[in-house]
DNA sequence: TTGAAAGCGCTAACAG
DNA sequence: CTGTTAGCGCTTTCAA
């Protein structure tokens, strides 16, 4: 025997009414907290609500009220954990503010642009982009349907976009100078995607870090922010004559797979043979198996960055756009050689 | 000098009709794909259109149509790459058919509950549960709302609910057979949360095939489907007198936790001194640090699933509910000791 | 305090 | 083929 799930409309508002003998806009008022209306009357109303199980039609409010307590965000690849560890967090603290997440994974392309468009005519209040795929239509989009846009660690040359980043190329200066430190002999940069913000300015302050020494980086190869990516480009450097001892990696993800390679398939003892050094500080950065080296991406503050900022750009019509960076700092563990005792990384 | 962002309201069909001189419904026709309209006329309106930016409101959409192609997510706990992973392919499925996401992690109560009120009032057309808790309130809310819910990975006594999962009994089973052919002295299971169907199954499972061979469990610890717990429960199992060479871990979130803690913490070589095996066969199972035997669930055709019965649901007004199980199997590596060769898993 | 009525942006039924 | 009109379910004036 089939059993009705569905079936029958949802109660209306004009339901509730009917049902309490009142009209509709007391049953509209009897659910506004601070509206003006009697405490019998709101009790019949709140009566007939709830045998009916009555839910207020948030679409329909949304349509009179002009906004919709929807935010959109765009996010990949969520094999980084780090990606999925923020949309918790997100989640939470949009919740707690009265909003709900619209979500969208760009598709098999990569593109999360056609996806974008359907997600603005949800008329959702702003757009939170944290894909590592970032095309300049997206941004062009979000300014035409005049949605705030707030991209999460990664940043583009349009100035007009509030960004929410960590301290990329600080990271990357710090990580160079304790690798230098280690007395390491060649150095070498795993890429993440070419055209993010994000690797472009760690290898940036990695690169300075060692031509202040006067050295330079001698192997590079890219990783593409993805694990199997890594590990092929990892076979590669490893493979090379002049083997590198030193690699720093654009994220966790790629680090640990570097790692791995390093270990399984060459041989090589982990911060002794060979340093290998992250970036972000994802929970399996610090598992026994790993003891990653790292710079550390405050995740919770950075989303709380994102959170505030958004409420923000909605909240008021023009604002100055913003671009925030979150503090994080070298962590310190065992997949790298360790400097002499007392060695300190330089401030900014 | 601030940037507008914001400002000035979004254009509406009316605005489109205006410039186009022509009628809003032709506005509306013209953006619906076999409408009776001239091309002449289509072409004024997209012109407009396009001048204008105009993007039709879902929203508005919604309130006719009565369906808001939206679909409810309510997901936890991230840290477990498999819900992720999850969340990514049903984002993407569903954006294929046309319906959006709207993702809501429970909060840190951990109760899913009181958002799903706000996601009901958001018309969702379906629910979709994929978080380890689960109260009986929800399902039936979900019932009382007339709104179908899919339970993903996890099951009820409920009958009426349509629920999608891996063979969790015959997975324990698999494993329990597995390890007695590899001749183990003594036995212990890794419960994940206690009240899960997914917990229980696995361990009647395990339980079952020790019975037949005349064997019993001789260890139970808990480890709430958390990395930080497993560690902590693995560390009571191996700190036991009568330490057991088989653990079975009721997910691979938890086997991984065990066996870093095995190694790190009690020197035990994984695979030789102890055997450890866990279940879903993520990503993380395969690397080369752990190697671990599992059994795998099929992940992106559990995902398919759940979007077909979903739609199916959504389309027709009375079925019967489904409780769809997708085989899995047993994925050996080299966490557990191997059985004499020529072994096999007894079928059903 | 309450009800009647207008209208958010759109689709669909109805005339023309 | 096209425009006019009536709502979808709700909030918010406006009178009473």
């Amino acid at each position: 025997m089939p059993v009705k799930i569905k079936g029958g409309k949802r109660p209306t508002a004009y339901d509730v009414a009917r049902l309490a003998g009142v009209s509709q806009s007391a049953v509209s008022r009897a659910l506004t907290p601070g509206a003006s209306i009697s405490p019998e009357l709101r009790e019949k109303v709140m009566e007939a609500a709830q045998q009916l199980a009555y839910r207020p039609n948030l679409l329909a409010r949304s349509l009179i009220k002009q906004h919709s307590r929807l935010i959109g965000i765009a996010m990949a690849p969520m094999e980084n954990p780090f990606y999925p560890t923020m949309l918790e967090i997100l989640s939470e603290g949009f919740a707690a503010a009265g909003y709900r997440i619209l979500f969208f994974a760009p598709g098999p392309s990569g593109d999360p642009d056609p996806a974008l468009d359907e997600v603005l005519r949800f008329q959702v209040e702003a757009v939170i982009l944290a894909s590592t795929r970032l095309t300049s239509q997206f941004i062009e989009k979000c300014t035409r349907a005049r949605v705030p846009l707030v991209l999460c660690n990664r940043r583009t040359d349009h100035k007009a976009v509030t960004t929410v980043t960590g301290q990329n190329a600080l990271g990357g200066r710090t990580i160079g100078e304790f690798l230098l430190a280690g007395s390491h002999r060649s150095f070498a940069y795993v890429a993440g995607i070419e055209e993010t913000s994000t690797s472009r300015e760690r290898e940036q302050g990695f690169r300075q870090a060692l031509r202040r020494a006067g050295r330079k980086l001698s192997h590079r190869v890219v990783g593409h922010y993805d694990f199997a990516a890594a590990h092929a480009a990892a076979r590669t450097l490893f493979s090379a004559r002049d083997r590198p001892d030193a690699v720093f990696c654009a994220n966790d993800q790629m680090a640990l797979a570097v790692m791995q390679t390093a270990q399984s398939y060459f041989g090589l003892e982990v911060g002794r043979a060979v340093s290998i050094v992250g970036f972000d500080n994802i929970a399996l950065a610090s598992w026994p198996a790993f003891q990653l080296t790292t710079f550390s991406q405050q995740l919770p503050l950075m989303a709380q960055r994102v959170i505030d900022v958004t409420l923000k750009l909605i909240e008021s019509d023009a604002v100055e756009p913003v671009h925030d960076i979150v503090p994080g700092k070298l962590v310190v563990r065992t997949s790298a050689r360790l400097p002499p005792e007392g060695w300190t990384p330089s401030k900014a």
